[in-house]
Parts: C-alpha cells; structure tokens; sequence
DNA sequence: TATTCACCTTGATCCGGCTCAAATGCCTTG
DNA sequence: CAAGGCATTTGAGCCGGATCAAGGTGAATA
C-alpha cells in the first residue's frame, strides 16, 4: 500500500463535483477535512463487504467495481471516473470490490467528519441522493445491454460510453467531435468483465470495427473514431 | 385506464415502509395527501422517459420495470414489490417503462405536496436515500447475474429471490419453511425478460428443476421447493 | 541487441442457448 | 362438454460466443 497522503489545500474546484450547489464557505469545510492519495494501477480500495473508512472524490483516473462469483467469474458493476464520488453514505460496508484501474487520485474525507458534515450543509444530502439516482440509471442501462445486446452491440455501445465519459471530463486526445481519440483505460480483459464477453470476443469485436474502418488503433490502447454515424448504428438504439 | 380512486384513510402501517423512522404525525400528514389506486395485470404506470405526476407507495401486487431497444428486444431492470415505492424524488422523468405484472394496489401521493412533505419532515430524504442505495445494489447484484451466470443459475437465483420476496411481504401459500410454496408472480415471458433468456430456455430449466425434484410444479404459477439445498447450490454462490 | 513477460490477436472447434416448429395443457366462452 | 385461444412445454437443428491453442506485439530489463 504505498500510498501518499497530501494535504488538499487547493481543490476546492474538485469539491463542487460532490457538491455543486453548496456556499463557498461550505466548499471550505469539505477541503478542511479532505486528505488526498495517490494510487498505482491495480490497487484495491475497497474489499467485498469490507468496512469503508472514508468517503472520496476521484480527481483524475478510473476506478472499477466488481462482484465476483465463488469460481472467479468475475463482473464490472461500475466504472467511476474523475469527478465521481466514491462511498455510501451512511452505510458501514458494500457489497462489491473497488479497484483503480489507471493511476488514480483520490480526495479523501474521514467517514465520520465527512458524514457529520452531510447533516450539518443544508442540501448535501439531497446532492448525493440525486447522484446515486444517476448510478442507479447507469446501472439499469447496463442491465439492458447485458441482458439483451450482442457482442457487436456491447463494445459499440462500451466505445461510445467511453468517448462520452472522457470527453466529459477533458480527457480526449485530439479535438475533433466527430472524430473523437482517446486512451482506453481498461485492457481488453476488463472490457470483458465489463460487457460480460471473454477476452477473445472482445478483441475479435474490436478487429472487425477496425476492419470495417469503423475505428482506428495505435498501439493498443488508443482508439480513434473514424464513423461516430455507423458506431452508433452498431450500437443500436433504445426505444422512445 | 380505469383506475379506481378511493380516500387513503387507514394504511398507516403501510406508510411506514415508506417513512418507517417517522413520527406517528407525520405518518398522519402522509396520508392525508394520499390516494387509492387498483390496476389490473399489464396496465402502463409510467410511459418511458414521460414526466411522472406522482409517487406511491405498492401496497399489494408486483410492478415490473422494463427497458426496450428499438427492435423490441426486452430487459426488466427492476421487480417491486409490496411495499416498495415507486417514484424518482425531485426528478421530472424516469428513463425505463413501469408496469403492473399482476392487481396491483397503489396508495399514491401527487408529486408536489409529496415533494414538499420530504422536504419539511425531517430524515425523510435520508430514508428515501437509503432505499435507493438499496435499489443500486440489487441493481449491481443482476447485473453479476445477467453477465455471468449461466441459464441454470439464472433460474434458480430468481426462483430464490421470488420466494424471499415472497416470504417478507407475507405471500407465501405453506409455511414450511424449508419448503416454500409460492405462486410465481410472473409469466414466463417475463421470467426471461428479467434473466436476459427467452421463454423456451427457462421453461427447459425449470422442467430440469422438477424432474430433478429440486422443485415441484402446480399449474403453471405455483412452485414448491422440495430441496433448498440443491437450488442454492444450483444459483452459485458469490465470493466473500 | 536479445530476452522476457504480459497483453493482445487470430485460428479451430465446441457447446449452451437461440430459433423455428409442433404438440400439449389450461382457461374462457358458448 | 366442445371449441377456441393463449401460455407453456418439448423437439430438432443451428449459430454466436466460449474454449482451447498458437502466434504476435511491445514495453521493460538485461
């Protein structure tokens, strides 16, 4: 666990994603209890079932969190990203494992402060509420393609789940937004837990849209877009 | 839509599964803003992505929640339950198709008074909250599901989340315990629906199941567990 | 430059679950 | 009780994705 504790004493920016709504001052109070860490790819934040002791913000970098069967079959249940808020409030464990996938940088609170502090400002409550009701959301969607898309769908859909997700949060490679690149996070093994495929399908998947001149590699990490148009249609839509 | 609307005047009780950390008052100022709904089986409560005008609470009855891709292909995201709620506080839309599975009894409260009692009692966000974190986790807990258990698994994890639902709600047709005798909510169309199958491959396992003796088959909807033991190890379990 | 090792790709084969088709309940209505 | 109509079961065959098995690639180390 080699990890680096820094004081946060200038991310105040970084708060507003927990708290958006909330008063100067109030972002004051969070940065005042806030401890940041660096973390290496691969590193576990958080065991099954284990007992959380702090809450997070993620500054830069992608966790994952996965449920595992008794034989080692294994599943992503979330991808969070920088911005995204790391912990259940109010609950003493979870039922899922966390792990950083990339380097990642963590904004860290003590439970008990960071929970005392959700009762005291006015609306931090309903905040998390509204972001774990986007979870929720993110989670059902996923439950569609798992249940109902084939491979092609999956890692069309995943591709552009990505691009969204990096464009978001500035992490593109070039400026074009029809023809987004970027550095995939996961490895092609993670993907698969991700879309409940096995490696080789996913690689496989991905050769063909390469083929069909959907999309372009260099190395193996970084994936241009080349037709947003039929990366879509691979997708397929939802209804409504 | 022929819904019957009756005064809400004497389900406290069932108000507090809602509001059970509430004050016997402010279960009152529940139900004074409360009304009566039954619907009979496959009657549309929320169109996709429509703008929801109230809340509820189910009193009775089951509520499937779907999501469908453009060429009709099906996934239930959510199975409610008598005496979940039903509603996204303080969001005017939801992004998935409520509907009755079976009668369902609704007591139901219009968006904003019910938003404005949340806002006035105090600790009733907290346990609207709470309920949706419970939500997530299940949510995370098929998605293990969908994307790595296989048909068999699959079936009999249902079966054993129906009978546990079953037994807390007080549906259970025989009281043995080790031997619960429930009638199956759901048609086999929507059994596949919820485990991403389709009808002939669960109707397969669940006739492996009783030729097997793990369960026995009365009609069509009723299901008595001979074995417990063979269908939990049937579902595979998690690790941890 | 060679070596190693982890990750990824590609090929060949297999099999679980899907598709298509038909038969069998089971409830409803006359 | 018969007839009709839906839900469910059962059968036969196929196919998408898994499995098994080599190769290839690229970054780190020697």
């Amino acid at each position: 666990m080699a990890e680096h504790l820094l004081r946060c004493d200038s991310c105040a920016v970084r708060h507003r994603a927990v708290c958006g709504a909330l008063e100067r001052d109030e972002v004051a109070r969070l940065s005042a209890i806030a401890h940041h860490k660096l973390l290496p790819p691969g590193q576990v934040i958080l065991h099954d079932n284990a007992e959380m002791h702090y809450f997070a913000n993620i500054v830069s970098g992608v966790v994952k969190l996965t449920k595992t069967l008794a034989d080692g079959r294994q599943q992503i249940v979330g991808l969070q990203f920088a911005s995204d808020f790391l912990g259940r409030p109010f609950r003493a464990n979870s039922p899922y494992h966390a792990e950083t996938v990339t380097d990642v940088h963590l904004c860290t609170y003590d439970k008990g402060q960071f929970e005392r502090l959700v009762k005291e400002i006015e609306g931090f409550e309903h905040r998390l509420f509204q972001n774990t009701l986007d979870e929720l959301d993110s989670a059902r969607e996923w439950m569609l393609l798992l249940g109902r898309k084939s491979a092609g769908e999956k890692v069309a859909s995943f591709l552009l789940m990505v691009a969204r997700r990096m464009e978001s949060i500035g992490c593109k490679v070039s400026d074009d937004p029809e023809r987004p690149r970027f550095n995939l996070p996961l490895s092609r093994a993670e993907i698969a837990d991700f879309l409940g495929l096995t490696i080789e399908t996913v690689s496989r998947q991905i050769s063909r849209m390469k083929v069909d001149k959907i999309i372009a590699l260099e190395g193996t990490r970084t994936i241009s877009i080349l037709d947003m148009q039929r990366l879509m249609a691979a997708m397929e839509q939802e209804r409504d």
